[in-house]
Formats: C-alpha cells, structure tokens, sequence
DNA sequence: ACATCATATCCGTCTTGACATATATGTGGG
DNA sequence: CCCACATATATGTCAAGACGGATATGATGT
C-alpha cells in the first residue's frame, strides 16, 4: 500500500521525477554510495549504517521498485547491486550523482568502515560468515 | 507550516538530498525547464502549463525557499530567475538536469507553447500587457 | 530452531491539489 | 490625496495521500 506511486510506474522505466523521488533521501544515497560499484549484501548495511534492519529493508526495495538497484539471493544472504536504468538520461544523472557523492566526506566514511568491516569480518556479530562484497565493474 | 523542511536548511545551501527533493515533481521540471535560460514572469506559467495560479505559485515558492530560483518584483509582475545553488556539486546536477530536460519532448513543448504565446500575447487574456520573458546569459 | 531479510502496521509529518482569501501594485474618480 | 476597484501574485485551509521511522510479524533458507 506504500509508495503506491513509485510502484505503480517502476516497470515502464523510471521518469526523470521518479529517479529524483528515488534519490531525495539521505538513507538511499548512502545505500546507492556503497552500492555503487560492488555487490554487497544487507547485513553491511545495517552494520555501516548503524540503523535498524527493517528500515535498511524498505528503503533498499524503494530502490528495487525505482529500478535503480537490483537484487541475488544466494543462501540466506540477499546480494544488492546497481541497475542502471533503461532511460538514458535517468542513467546519466544517476552516474553522475554516485560520482558526486564519492566525493563527499559523509560517504567516503562510510565506504572506510566498509574496508575496515570486511577486514574483519569476525569482529562483527551480524557480519559471521558473511560474504564478501565483490567489486563490480564500472558502467 | 507547509515545506518547513526545505525552509529550515535553505539558507545553508542546498544539500543534495534537498535539489532531489525539489526537483521531484513533474510541475516543478517543467517550471525550471520554462525558468532555465530567461527570466520569465507567473501569468506565463499559468497560461503555458494551463494549471491553476496558486498551484503554480506554490511550487514557484518551493524552488524560491530551495534556492534554485529567485524573484525580482517589477510593478504587479513578478519575474523568476534561475539561482544557481552556491554548493557546487548541487549546481553542477542542476544545469546537467536542465541540460537533459531541454530534450525531452514534453518541455519542447512548452517552450514552444511559450515562443507562440509570447509572439501574440494579445490573443490570451492573462497576458495582456505582461512583460516580454528576457533571455539570460546562459550560465 | 536459527539466521537473514522482507513486509505489515501504526503514527506523526510532509506533500499536493483545490478552493478561498489575503497582499501588493496600478488606475481612475472624487 | 484618498478611495474604490481591478490585476497579479501569494498564502491559508482543508482533505487525501505519500513518506519515514519504529516495532512486530512473516518468509525463506540452513
């Protein structure tokens, strides 16, 4: 019943003013930020941004009915990486916006914990036999 | 009361998350899209957008308190401008967004409707006397 | 049974449109 | 000059819906 709006364009591709609702949102950013050129699983998430599981869940399906990420389930582990969108303009400024956020302090610290958690994994309660985010080549 | 989260930081600048919110909303594209290279007066929006004054004049005041557009009364006119946003990666997304929006079909369209509304302003009642939009140096 | 993740529900806030009304400026008459 | 009155634009109010966080519960795989 929510986000009746997005979903209810999601599969015709997103429209300019869809990607913009998709990326009004400091959580999302931060999940496109990490997502961006890895795929990398749920449990990262809720451990690098220190928020709760549920509210990680809902903001990364937003993404999915977006059509901005995409997600592999592989065992128990839910494996989220980018979708470009078909649109090529959506697909530009999307590209463009992840380059713009590389920059920004608040997200390259969040990709630092990132390094600093797959390094080691074990020290982290959530994260016990997690895969490992694998780096995604850059479109 | 309305739009208190976009009043609250609009003075610091714009931080991304904010331009996305102000540019998720088709009204709103076709504004910037119609403001993008002339400083253009409301009853103009009214007449090409063919929606109701105060509705235009509501989301007129969204971009105004998002810093992306700024007004300068002259007489009972109020003409609108772009404002380029003072932190650089907002600006940057900004013009490439009113870059892409110039070729979309439904803001060729406007501007069209704009080109013919401005030859023969005296066909629409509106626009009786309204000051001619003036092209700005594109930034 | 447990771990990982997703969804439902509740609640407060924001957004949006429609409609009514207020404000600001210009104009003409006394 | 002051007063109505028209014009251009802005704002208040209300209702409907969307959003975001928190919590509880469901689904899926080991």
């Amino acid at each position: 019943m929510m986000y009746t709006l997005l979903m209810a364009k999601a599969h015709t591709g997103v429209s300019l003013d869809l990607l913009f609702r998709a990326l009004a949102d400091p959580t999302r950013l931060r999940l496109l930020n990490l997502i961006a050129d890895r795929e990398i699983c749920v449990c990262y998430f809720v451990e690098i941004l220190k928020t709760s599981q549920p509210k990680i869940s809902r903001h990364l399906a937003y993404l999915r009915k977006a059509g901005i990420v995409a997600a592999r389930r592989e065992g128990k582990w839910m494996h989220y990486r980018l979708a470009v969108p078909r649109d090529e303009v959506a697909a530009k400024i999307l590209r463009e916006t992840l380059g713009h956020l590389r920059g920004k302090p608040e997200m390259q610290r969040d990709i630092a914990r990132l390094s600093s958690v797959c390094c080691a994994p074990q020290k982290f309660v959530l994260l016990q036999g997690a895969p490992q985010p694998a780096l995604v080549p850059t479109s």
